[in-house]
DNA sequence: CTGTTAGCGCGTTCAT
DNA sequence: ATGAACGCGCTAACAG
């Protein structure tokens, strides 16, 4: 038996209002303008009639049509270039709890080619996640012509939009400081790819800091993997494998750091006593974990960028005052590597 | 200076015909419509002046109200539950793929709560990639008033909607068997997680399978793992430093099995000689490694699947034959685990 | 206080 | 090459 509505096409308000006998405007107040919830305007008995007929007719407004009208579509659109990262998945995580709440919907665009589809497709804001050189006129351009603009980038000015930077360098260094505190055979588990990446400043600043220290480079306490957790897993256990092997490794990424305290227990190794470990990135994960992982990085940082989308997002059309801003790096001392008096050194 | 549009305020169509001195009807015709491009209605001349206008503003259509009045987005969603799961990244590079020659963006949704969001947000089709039961009806009216859907899912009926399936079961079966003609002492590598996904088909299929040839369950040949590569890697490991360990691992996701293959190479065991590895699902990091994986799996999954959800999404409103795909599993026998003879039996 | 009329905003497209 | 209607939902102004 047909029901009414059967008919695979899109209701629309029209048809609702007439299978309510009452005008458009009615069921829109109704559904979602600003009369009508309890509020004065429109009488219950009406306002009860237009829902039963929406849901007959199973009646969806049409964002479209809204954004259209009001210059609003609540959703963001979040520009993420490594879908496969950890990171983007911190991301996704933390824009959602904050958005859901409000009523905002985040999309995700998993392409790297945000410039053709950011200037049709309207979002009240736009995260980006990287800017390739020959993107920035193109970032300005969208900015100037009204697109409310997020972008996290370490190089890119901001010119009409937000910029989110978030430097690695000093708290990387912090990190490998805080093993000199006990250690003289640091290893560095770092993946092979990573010139291109931040990983290069992370490698960086292990060098920097040992040859600051005094300390010889050693090739065979660089344990070089493909980037995935079983390559790091297996290059920790080869450098935790060595006759004299070190007694602190620090991971440029904290799921490296993770996969290293798997292969030092699986070696019978205590972390935190017989090894240490220390990551970069300062994730969840890392936490959670246990023993916890000491790690580097920027504070609460997933959940400000969230918040800063949103007050952009909810704000009026014009950002009162886009700018930089900037992620200060802390040190996180928690079990895996912890303070070290000079009674607990390990040389 | 100021140039023209430095405003903040988005261009319209108004103002570049304004600017080019042309109608709106001209500039819609011109720079996006069916006439201008050197075709018949549109001189050069003022095709020119309206790009022009265009591109000092720095318009863009606005998808919105073109989409209000076409019907049409140009877009796809994806609605995707696991967004960690290398699953998800396939089938969003399947789609991006397919979908970048036709000007169609995929728009992902990492969110399960995918029937708040359809209703409203309009795209030309939607894939989905799990339904729990209680969104079933929810499922069945979004189809009747107009999305285009694409469902995966083994229980699901199809109901105006396209419903694709991968049965694991038979599939899984055909994996176990083939190590069965040169093995007896095979063991099975999974996630601990898995009796809520897939995982428990796959792992009931060795059992079975197993029993079947009158092989005694071994506990010890159980590989559980946390679900991760690095957990994989160290399961793997300590099967295969058992005394009398297994000649051949069953790995319930190629991911496993990958791991595996790292294990048994780093204890010195040729793959395919001294041990065989087999994985299920035959996804692509898997054919390109060496030695190559043998595995089990549907057959080019995930491009039939863009091509099926791009096909709904440009096709008419419509759908001429919406139904139930199945997927056949098929055995891929690479080097990671051969053919063996009667005389290569290694038992 | 309750409900309607009418016009808006955008890009598209038919008829002139 | 253009004017004007169109599709959709929103909302100011108005009528009862």
């Amino acid at each position: 038996m047909a029901k009414a509505g059967s008919t695979g096409v899109r209701p629309t308000i029209r048809m609702v209002a007439e299978l309510a006998g009452v005008s458009t405007a009615t069921v829109s107040y109704v559904l979602s303008g600003r009369r009508g919830d309890g509020g004065p305007g429109v009488s219950d008995p009406t306002a009860e009639k237009v829902k039963a007929a929406a849901e007959r007719l199973g009646y969806r407004p049409n964002q479209a049509a809204r954004a259209i009208r009001t210059g609003r579509t609540n959703t963001v659109i979040l520009s993420l270039t490594m879908l496969s990262d950890p990171w983007s998945l911190s991301v996704i995580e933390a824009v959602q709890k904050a958005a859901g709440p409000l009523g905002i919907t985040p999309m995700i665009l998993g392409d790297a080619d945000w410039v053709k589809v950011l200037g049709t497709h309207n979002a009240d804001a736009v995260f980006v996640d990287a800017v390739r050189p020959d993107q920035r006129d193109d970032l300005r351009k969208l900015a100037k012509h009204g697109t409310t603009l997020v972008v996290f980038d370490e190089e890119v000015q901001a010119e009409g939009f937000d910029v989110i930077r978030s430097i690695a360098g000093p708290g990387c260094r912090m990190a490998v400081e805080h093993l000199l505190h006990g250690h003289r055979r640091i290893a560095c588990l770092t993946p092979a790819t990573s010139e291109a990446t931040s990983g290069g400043t992370r490698y960086r600043a292990y060098a920097d800091v040992l040859s600051r220290a005094g300390i010889p480079e050693r090739e065979d306490y660089v344990g070089l993997f493909d980037g995935t957790s079983a390559g790091a897993y297996a290059a920790a256990t080869r450098l935790l494998s060595m006759p004299d092997r070190p007694t602190a490794i620090y991971a440029t990424t904290d799921y490296a750091a993770v996969s290293a305290i798997n292969a030092a227990q699986r070696l019978g190794l205590a972390v935190g006593a017989d090894v240490d470990i220390i990551g970069v990135g300062n994730t969840v994960e890392g936490e959670r974990m246990s023993p916890s992982l000491s790690t580097v990085g920027p504070v609460d940082f997933f959940d400000k960028l969230a918040r800063l989308l949103l007050r952009r997002a909810t704000g009026h059309p014009a950002p009162e005052s886009p700018g930089v801003l900037d992620f200060p790096w802390h040190l996180f001392v928690r079990e895996s590597a912890p303070h070290r008096s000079a009674a607990t050194k390990l040389y």
